[in-house]
DNA sequence: TAGACCCAATCC
DNA sequence: GATTGGGTCTAC
């Protein structure tokens, strides 16, 4: 009889830990195999992590353990569904991240694979039957059967179903004279590329390439200005790495990206190329994540999760924009991509490129300590000129102009001029819908999100109020709850009011907008983004979607309408954000042959972010930046990791996390500070109060080893549940 | 006193 | 995460 060691598809800390099952079938089993058993009266899927023979009976064992063990009543897999490399990997997310080992794996997967009942739903693999000759003798075949005979071994395959009559078929099958061959059908179309030859490298990125490949470092910070040919230094280094027969993985910050990039690959590399990314359906990720397995494809482009693409022989791993928050996962196991870039290179001895125009600070900060290599492309190519910029100030009212309240005097002429040349125009406001928020003018109450609290934005679209936070919605009122009033003001703007004004401004302009309503619709983003490409559109209005890594070569002016939205976020990072959003966004003005422009409205006309992003000062915006991190004491001189308790009693939770939060101040951890407990920014969710800390620190064994107890033992207590995000981003 | 409802412990 | 069992409340 066989004990197994088996992991619970629930990825609560408190069954984060294996249950024994027994198995007396006659299946074959291994470590890495996922099965049905019952679980506390539920029927689960469990993943199999340890497999032991025993000849002691049940009755033995049970008196053993203490404990009542039963039978699996099914295995799932006949073979294990993760390889050695990705197994290990797991393990080193679940340690470092403090996650359960289920929700690893869960991440690691795609739909039909995760070791999750929802996956006994999820889609098989979809064959198709192939004929071809197995015994071309006419002899005692009717005519129409030597017709079909001869058809097949012409064609030398056909496709089943697309012969019509099945009796002479089955006939020639039944005689042997054909057989069928059952081929793995992929239900993921990736267009077909012609072949492109390699172009010839600039100096500077000739010498990029060579830095890369000589350096004896694992890691390399690519740092390019926008427009200094970053991608052409990617393929380079993936030729070489195909070369030596080793695989290629290249993550993109958002999906939005990743057609472009598809493309550029597979016309360099004759299509040998898959995509993982999460717009694709369950069955495309699973035909694309075998192509993947069964080693077809030797470079994998996708966005975050693709860090998991199971390639055999990695040799580089590519993160574009590797500033870009998206890839941190912001739920369990809260994994950042670099992050396991950073285990798997290390694992595989590939290398790790890390590409960007503003490089975080501790990706920079490491470069520049010598932990990795660091690489410069300084120059945009052909020497093209960095944007003119302006900044106006929004508090001067010489700036405002009478016909607008969102567009300055000097924007609305800039705008006019362009207009004028028939040159394109983007619009960046990093808000969605079209007022921010909804007060009542007689008693000022603001309408917010009955499960989390955050102030409800109106969509004119749909004339609803919307929670961007969670996703409610409600009818816009038409009177205050409160006090009964119809006189409600809607204050504040986003991209929809800012594509209303400028209809009404230029009647005969045609405006496109994109933000993350548009792209709700299937490839709606793509299909905006290259209408405008196309220009279809002379003015594109959008949140961030808009700014990153797209080029559009008759854009002269790029506007930012409200700059400092993002600074006034409570966060360590949010002048690193805000710099990086108005550098990118800037960087889209003038990539064609004219010089661009860009104006950039913001009520701290001062603030250095904003200053150094208008001069697309890079190093001035990291020395300060540095220093300010320095003094609080943040990233990169310090780690975080935030914990979060909800529960739905608020004396409960503050007394938790009082609790928690004296708790570590009394183990006198050396380099550990606690920040809060505080009410977080989105204060509860769900009917449930929320309570955080954050912990600073600067080595994390001691007080990673800590928290793993407290997870221990808090996710005991069913009334409060803890959320730890190792390397958060949300505080 | 049965049924509804809630909470927290437990799951192999 | 889902089930269970015990406790308390409630309506008759």
């Amino acid at each position: 009889m066989l004990i197994l060691d088996v992991l619970i598809q629930y990825t609560a800390h408190a069954v984060n830990r294996p249950f024994s099952y027994t198995y007396i079938g006659d299946k074959k089993i291994e470590v890495g195999y996922r099965v049905l058993a019952k679980f506390h009266n539920a029927m689960i899927i469990g993943y199999v992590i340890a497999i032991s023979e025993t000849k002691q009976s049940v009755e033995e064992l049970e008196l053993a353990s203490g404990y009542k063990i039963s039978e699996i009543i099914d295995v799932l897999d006949d073979s294990p569904i993760l390889n050695d490399d990705l197994m290990n990997l797991s393990d080193q997310i679940a340690e470092y991240y403090l996650a359960p080992k289920i929700s690893v794996l869960q991440a690691m997967l795609p739909p039909s694979l995760k070791p999750t009942s929802s996956s006994l739903k999820a889609p098989k693999i979809k064959y198709d039957d192939y004929l071809s000759i197995k015994d071309d003798d006419e002899t005692d075949l009717t005519s129409k059967q030597i017709e079909v005979l001869r058809f097949i071994k012409l064609y030398g395959k056909v496709l089943k179903k697309e012969l019509p009559n099945s009796t002479i078929i089955k006939k020639l099958l039944e005689l042997q004279r054909i057989k069928i061959d059952r081929i793995e059908k992929s239900r993921l179309e990736i267009p077909k590329f012609s072949r492109e030859e390699k172009h010839t490298l600039t100096s500077d990125q000739k010498q990029a390439v060579k830095e890369i490949l000589d350096s004896d470092k694992m890691v390399s910070l690519l740092e390019g200005v926008t427009g200094s040919g970053k991608t052409e230094v990617y393929l380079a280094l993936a030729e070489e790495t195909l070369a030596n027969n080793k695989d290629v993985l290249f993550l993109v910050p958002e999906i939005a990206l990743t057609p472009i990039m598809v493309e550029y690959f597979s016309r360099r590399f004759n299509n040998n190329v898959a995509i993982l990314h999460s717009e694709l359906t369950a069955a495309e990720k699973y035909d694309e994540y075998r192509r993947i397995a069964q080693g077809t494809c030797h470079i994998v482009v996708g966005a975050r999760s693709a860090i998991f693409a199971p390639l055999k022989r990695i040799g580089l791993i590519i993160l574009d924009e590797e500033h870009v928050e998206s890839y941190k996962q912001e739920n369990l196991p809260y994994y950042h991509a670099k992050e396991v870039a950073l285990m798997r290179a290390k694992a595989n001895g590939a290398k790790v490129v890390l590409g960007s125009a503003t490089p975080s600070l501790e990706t920079r900060a490491r470069a520049i300590k010598g932990l990795y290599n660091h690489v410069l492309l300084p120059r945009r190519i052909n020497d093209q000129q960095l944007p003119k910029t302006t900044i106006i100030d929004l508090l001067n009212s010489q700036n405002l102009s009478r016909e607008s309240v969102i567009f300055s005097t000097l924007l609305l002429n800039k705008m006019r001029s362009a207009i004028k040349q028939n040159h394109q125009i983007v619009i960046l406001i990093n808000r969605r819908g079209y007022s921010n928020y909804l007060s009542c003018r007689s008693c000022g109450h603001v309408f917010r999100c009955p499960n989390c609290g955050v102030t409800l934005t109106y969509h004119r679209e749909d004339n609803m109020i919307k929670c961007h936070h969670c996703g409610y919605v409600e009818l816009m009122p038409l009177s205050c709850p409160e006090c009964g009033s119809v006189h409600l003001s809607k204050n504040g703007f986003g991209t929809e009011k800012i594509v209303d004004e400028i209809q009404k401004l230029f009647p005969d302009v045609k405006t496109l907008r994109l933000d993350s309503d548009v792209g709700k619709v299937k490839n709606n983003i793509a299909k905006t983004l290259n209408d405008f490409r196309e220009q279809k559109a002379q003015i594109l209005v959008g949140t961030q979607m808009i700014a990153k890594g797209h080029d559009f070569p008759n854009v002269t002016l790029v506007a930012v309408i409200l700059a400092d939205i993002g600074l006034n976020l409570p966060s360590f990072r949010s002048a690193e954000r805000t710099f990086q959003l108005i550098t990118q966004a800037v960087g889209r003005s003038g990539r064609g042959d004219s010089i661009g422009e860009a104006v950039i409205q913001t009520y701290v006309p001062n603030h250095y972010a904003i200053r150094c992003a208008a001069e697309q000062n890079y190093n001035r915006f990291y020395a300060k930046e540095m220093q300010i991190r320095k003094i609080q004491q943040y990233p990169p001189y310090t780690y975080t990791t935030s914990i979060e308790l909800t529960s739905g009693d608020e004396k409960l939770v503050n007394k938790a996390i009082e609790h928690l939060a004296d708790d570590i101040n009394r183990q006198r951890f050396e380099n550990v500070l606690v920040v809060g407990p505080s009410i977080p920014y989105i204060p509860y969710e769900n009917s449930l109060f929320k309570r955080a800390i954050l912990i600073k620190y600067k080595s994390d064994k001691e007080i990673k080893k800590y928290l793993s107890r407290i997870i221990k033992s808090l996710s005991s207590k069913t009334s409060i549940n803890i959320v730890v995000n190792v390397d958060t981003y949300g505080f």
